[in-house]
DNA sequence: GAAACAAAGTTTCCGATAGATACTAGGGAG
DNA sequence: CTCCCTAGTATCTATCGGAAACTTTGTTTC
C-alpha cells in the first residue's frame, strides 16, 4: 500500500478530518447544503435540534477545513449565507449515501434493536 | 416527498441512527471488519487510540443496532470475534468512501486550514 | 503452591465537549 | 420608546471520551 495517509495510524492527520466529519451536525449540515447556500437561521431551523452555538461553531469549523464558504451579503439586516466549496462538492455523494442509508434501513436497525433488548431482557 | 423517515426532524428515530455511524470509532470499526471478523484485542491493537471502554461500548451499540455480530468461542482463554451482519455490509462501501475521502483530500483540507489561520492573523 | 500472564471486558476518575439558555450588536417597524 | 430581526457570543451544567486500574477465568512458569 503507497497510500500516504492511514486512517488507522492516531498520529495520522487524517483523523483530524475524519473526527471533523464523522459528526452528526457536520453531515447534516453538507446534506442541507448540497441543494444551495442557505442563511444561518435558515439552516438552524431546517435542521431540527441544532443550537445556535453548535451550528456557529460547526459551521466554523467546516469553513476552516475549506468545505464551506461563508458569504457576507450587506443588506439591513446584514445576511450571512453558507455553500460548499468545490472540494465540499466532492463529499456530498458520500454523505447523502450515508443520510439516506439511515432513512431506508431504519425499520431494520429498530427490529434489531428491539430484538437486541428482549434477548437480553428474557 | 413520501420518505417515511426524515434526517432532518429531531423526532425522526434516524437521527438515533446517524448519531451511532456519524462516530469516528463505529466508522473506523466498521471499515477494519469489513476485511473479516476481528478480535476483541485486535482491534484495540489495529486501531490506534481507541481505548478498552470506548471500543466495548461502540461494539456493544453496533451489535444492539444489528450491524455487528459477537461470536464467543470456548477456547482457553475464551475469545470473542466481530464481524459484520448482511446489515452492516450493506454499509461498507458509504463507510470505505467516506474514511478514504480523508486520505485522499488530506493534503487540500490541510492547505485550507492554513489559509484559514493566517488570513486570521494577517 | 504462589506469581505472573492472557483475553475480554468493567469501573473509576477527570478534563473536554455538547446542549440549553441568555445575552450582544446594529439596525427597522409600529 | 420598545419590540423584533439578523448573526452570532457567553455562560452554565450534564454528559461523554480517554487513561489507567481492577475483574474474571483459566494457564503457564518457577
Amino acid at each position: 500500500m503507497d497510500r500516504p495517509y492511514d486512517v488507522f495510524d492516531d498520529r495520522c492527520p487524517t483523523r483530524l478530518v475524519l473526527d471533523r466529519l464523522a459528526d452528526k451536525w457536520s453531515l447534516l449540515l453538507l446534506d442541507r447544503l448540497d441543494a444551495g447556500p442557505v442563511r444561518f437561521n435558515q439552516l438552524r431551523r431546517d435542521i431540527r435540534g441544532l443550537s445556535q452555538k453548535v451550528l456557529s461553531q460547526t459551521l466554523k469549523r467546516l469553513e476552516r477545513d475549506g468545505l464551506v464558504e461563508r458569504t457576507v451579503r450587506p443588506t439591513v439586516p446584514v445576511s450571512v449565507d453558507y455553500a460548499l466549496t468545490p472540494l465540499g462538492r466532492t463529499l456530498t455523494d458520500t454523505v447523502a449515501a450515508f443520510a439516506h442509508w439511515a432513512e431506508r434501513n431504519m425499520d431494520a436497525v429498530i427490529a434489531a434493536q428491539t430484538a437486541y433488548d428482549t434477548a437480553l431482557a428474557g
